[in-house]
DNA sequence: TTACATAATGTTATTTTATAACAATAAACT
DNA sequence: AGTTTATTGTTATAAAATAACATTATGTAA
């Protein structure tokens, strides 16, 4: 379990306590408070919590997600579905497409690191 | 079957013709002698081309590919491995992933409309 | 402790990706 | 022909990401 640095840290709790996912420079406005002034400070961030697998990111928006799943700590299995209408994105962690699509992509003969599914449509809410 | 306006044409060749996936300015570059000058006129053409699903676009990457599979028309499911060192882009075509992850979307109470779903790893020459 | 290596930070400038806004043409419809 | 709608042309700007380099902190080994 690794320890976060100070901006690392820093940049963590905002989008861990975002209920929406973030994008880089409303991160950067956001944390200007701190001492985060210039957005290489919070893209190095973003890097190292990506590799750590605290948080995602949702390639469609550019934007960032905590990780919802407490045992992922090397994010190598991402899905997530995206509300058209609200917004909003939820994490999807369901091992029987994570083992159904590993199985997949060892059958079509590549040797697969990770994969990044996002799912497009209404809510429950909104449908 | 919809047909192309000039512009869409010209930017849907190149894409066609390309055995890598393309980037907006790259597609800029190479349709100026053709007189298409600004970016706005290739976003334009991205954009309808992708609503077509003539194209997709590899979010990961920015890069936009022709769809390879003639019977898709609305690009609602799309698969793409991609490998991490030489940066080959293989669209995936597999009906079984299709209906695997479309039953799934709508028994997790979601409206679906489309979905996309990216591999990385290392293709069958790179491993 | 000191010396060295490695990682993280701070800072400025720039590159890359994408869109807003509005005027001008072209195509489709009645 | 006249009207609506889609497409194009153009300028400027916004948004997202990185290059490059100086500085500081942290870890590690003699």
């Amino acid at each position: 379990m690794q320890t976060l640095t100070r901006n690392q840290q820093i940049v963590f709790d905002i989008i861990n306590k975002s209920s929406e996912p973030l994008k880089a420079y409303t991160i950067l406005s956001n944390v200007q408070k701190k001492g985060i002034k210039a957005p290489p400070q919070v893209y190095r961030a973003l890097d190292k919590l990506i590799e750590m697998g605290k948080i995602h990111k949702i390639e469609s928006k550019n934007a960032f997600v905590a990780c919802q799943n407490s045992s992922c700590n090397v994010s190598k299995a991402t899905a997530f579905s995206i509300c058209e209408s609200c917004e909003e994105v939820t994490e999807i962690s369901n091992s029987k497409i994570s083992k159904y699509l590993s199985n997949f992509a060892e059958k079509a003969g590549m040797e697969y690191k990770k994969y990044n599914l996002e799912f497009f449509g209404l809510c429950k809410k909104c449908k």
